[in-house]
RNA sequence: GGGCCUCUAGCUCAACGGCAGAGCAGUUGACUCUUAAUCAAUUGGUUCGGGGUUCGAAUCCCCGGGGGCCCA
């Protein structure tokens, strides 16, 4: 590859140091002191007047970091540099450092390099805490300049491509993507506190199944046998209640073959969770807990901040059945209408788009999403779905149209899903073939029938709660992101132009 | 899949039919408490790719590519 101006300048710098007999890659480091602890320390040095009388720390500590800016001012230089979490500021004057190593800085250092700096600290005129440095050295070399100082990196695309150009100039992605993992490692805690087992099943699967989507189709070579990537962990799970766990759960990559927009990621993490011994009254409960739980972790109280809206977590949470819902706002009551050419005339009357030939289930999923979702700001529970819209949940006991089932919504779209789990083996094959009839019917999404699953179930599964929370949903909630993609740190993007070709056997 | 917008120096952006520019970064120099440091000088371009219109195209038109938004 060729470099460019800048980056040939940077690489000469390379080269003038190995000449100095100075390796600007090296293989060891040293740290006494992270910049949190370093500025800790100083400020507790200072409380307790352990200090100098020149105002300094007294005996040398070490730190290291990024140069992020680098202020030439005669015979004295400013410099900040950061670690993982705080940067501090350098103040290396030529007469404390040395006149050798002092037209290296000058010279060979720029802003993007990472260093290890030792000195004394000390309080600037301006008050701020700074390393009045006596050495310096490279620790890595960077060949690229890093985005602009002032505004970081703003391209969208390029953000997403290079997502560690965008963390090393953005602040706000840090911060976000840190927060993603505090979310993820509460709900770990949260589950583990609770008794849950965390487990792994298959990502390749010779059937897909457990939620409606299409799949990545992929291929083994030796078995000659194609799989699927998974597009939910839900079968797998509760194959393992069978086997006689109680609790267990998944936090994991799923795959919909599906089309992207600022709601769907082809690729994206899901977590699930069965309870045997529960059904989704009790897994109502739970979940407001989790979530109440996550946000107090994360934030340390109920409420966060989302487009503009103060969202308050505070169980319990109400709750209200589709069906009201539905006839609420769009004021149509789907039972009156069981033939779907009726529901969609009605519907439209009412001003829904729907596609001709929609099937039934779908049309009652497109009227919550079209008039109902949209209000869903604060949290709230949906419970009580058509049973054609949930294969895999078990019957209202008064109501055998309906399924044990809710959704929680907040922010105007629903985290997760959750029902009473089906254990009627036989009652579970009916559902399967009921799918097979929309899928015949021209639904795409409709689950194919796994008799493996079937198998399982008539060796016994206690009565269940099951729930699935989608991550990236919910950290884009907590986190104020309007787009998936921003808390996803390596998004799928097409390929450039410039790539293709480049993997063998690639269609293209 | 459709509509709209967008792509210019490493980065952030101007120029909108008439010499391709600024700020930051870089390079050279001045400056020993600066912090978007300041000051002086200066380097840097396949204007996403291809074709067309025109005396002349970053700019207008066509085809293609990447990205974003809205709709489906």
């Amino acid at each position: 590859m060729e470099l460019s101006d800048l980056q040939e300048i940077r690489r000469a710098k390379v080269d003038e140091f190995r000449n100095l007999g100075i390796e600007p890659y090296p293989t060891r480091t040293f740290r006494s002191h992270t910049n949190v602890e370093a500025l800790i320390q100083f400020e507790q040095d200072e409380l307790q007047e352990r200090l100098d009388e020149r105002g300094h720390s007294t005996g040398d500590i070490t730190i290291v970091g990024r140069i992020v800016s680098f202020r030439h001012m005669g015979k004295s230089i400013f410099a900040h540099i950061r670690d993982g979490e705080e940067s501090i500021q350098l103040y290396i004057k030529k007469d404390v450092i040395g006149d050798e190593t002092y037209q290296q800085v000058l010279k060979l250092y720029d802003v993007g390099d990472f260093v290890q700096a030792t000195g004394e600290l000390f309080r600037t005129r301006a008050g701020e805490i700074s390393l009045s440095t006596s050495s310096i050295t490279i620790l890595s070399k960077a060949l690229n300049a890093p985005p602009e100082k002032w505004h970081g990196l703003t391209d969208v695309e390029t953000r997403y491509r290079q997502r560690y150009a965008d963390l090393l100039s953005n602040e706000e992605t840090r911060r976000v993507f840190a927060t993603r993992s505090k979310v993820v490692s509460a709900i770990r805690r949260f589950m583990d506190d609770h008794g849950f087992m965390e487990v792994e099943t298959p990502v390749l699967q010779p059937l897909y199944g457990g939620a409606a989507a299409r799949p990545f189709t992929t291929h083994h070579n030796t078995l000659d046998q194609t799989f699927y990537l998974r597009i939910a962990d839900e079968l797998y799970l509760k194959r393992l209640l069978v086997g006689g766990y109680e609790k267990v759960y998944e936090i994991a990559k799923d795959f919909r073959n599906e089309g992207m927009d600022r709601n769907h990621s082809p690729e994206f993490t899901m977590m699930e969770w069965y309870e045997a011994y529960s059904d989704y009254e009790d897994q109502m409960a739970y979940v407001e807990q989790l979530i109440a739980y996550v946000v107090q972790q994360v934030y340390g109280g109920s409420t966060f901040e989302f487009q503009g809206q103060t969202i308050d977590v505070t169980p319990p949470w109400p709750r209200q059945t589709l069906r009201d819902a539905i006839l609420e706002k769009s004021g149509i009551d789907y039972t009156a209408y069981p033939d779907a050419e009726e529901l969609i005339r009605v519907a439209r009357a009412k001003g829904a788009d729907l596609e001709t030939g929609t099937v039934w289930p779908r049309v009652v999923d497109e009227l919550l999403k079209q008039f109902v979702r949209p209000y869903l700001i604060q949290p709230q529970f949906l419970i009580d779905y058509p049973v054609e819209l949930s294969p895999l949940a078990k019957r209202k006991l008064d109501d055998p149209t309906h399924v044990e089932r809710f959704q929680p919504y907040v922010g105007g779209g629903e985290i997760g899903n959750s029902f009473t789990e089906l254990n009627d083996p036989m009652d579970q094959l009916e559902r399967f073939l009921e799918q097979k009839k929309d899928a015949d019917a021209g639904d795409e999404e409709a689950m194919p029938i796994d008799e493996d699953f079937i198998n399982a179930l008539m060796y016994g599964m206690p009565p269940t709660g099951g729930v699935g929370v989608g991550i990236d949903r919910l950290v884009m909630l907590l986190t104020d992101q309007p787009t998936i993609r921003d808390v996803i740190l390596f998004p799928a993007m097409r390929r450039l132009p410039n790539e293709k070709a480049a993997v063998n056997g690639d269609e293209e």
